[in-house]
DNA sequence: TCCCATACATAGATACTCTAGGTATATTGA
DNA sequence: TCAATATACCTAGAGTATCTATGTATGGGA
């Protein structure tokens, strides 16, 4: 059983982490791991293929940079990805919504 | 992009149905469908395939029905799905739980 | 008679995430 | 000094879940 973690929902959380702030790939990580309590402790395999992934397709713009020898890559969110996170945001309350909907047994009758 | 509606959660939704009485494949696809506000409109190659699992994991269990000339399976919930249940429902939970701390921006300083 | 809804099934494709491997530097502590 | 750990990046291939596409068969309505 591979985890899958973040279960199809791994960009919003990526597109929302750098919404609060630009940021590098392995920072990225650890924001998630903290924010999520421990949830989503997601491995470099997922998270680095995710932000290529993000800025091929233009969700995201990266500088390089060079803290004390090592070399960051700092990604942050363009307009197109603020719009996507949007857009990704309502999905993600619409897929809540629906599995409540279907996890609440319906009220055979209201006395 | 395959659609993936349930994402991961195929098997809380299909037990949670169950639960709520025996029903065989196709009303269970129905049930779904109306219950998600047509959000889980589920192929029959994505619902009856997981039916067979959930009943080789002894979750659920089957009977055939001849209806009208129709043929079909009815399944119902072992003691042991019902459990699955409780625990998937709790994982969904803190799913949900985890995905919203992310989607929250921590308030920075509480007046 | 033809089409649609009902009702089941499975093989192979697809997509997403993980495993496992690799490179390299800085820091800590034994 | 040397090893281990944390930082920081990367990718190929594996694994898994769901979907696409296809097949069978019956009943009912136009």
């Amino acid at each position: 059983m591979g985890s899958d973690k973040a279960k199809g929902h791994l960009d919003v959380l990526l597109l929302q982490v750098l919404k609060d702030g630009p940021a590098h790939g392995y920072s990225v990580a650890s924001a998630l791991r903290q924010r999520s309590g421990g949830m989503f402790d997601l491995p470099e395999g997922t998270i680095y293929p995710a932000l290529h992934r993000l800025e091929e397709a233009r969700y995201l713009e990266s500088d390089w940079e060079l803290v004390n020898g090592r070399r960051r890559k700092i990604y942050r969110l363009t307009n197109s990805g603020t719009a996507a996170l949007v857009k990704e945001r309502n999905r993600w309350a619409e897929f809540v919504a629906a599995v409540e909907s279907v996890l609440t047994p319906v009220t055979p009758r209201p006395a």
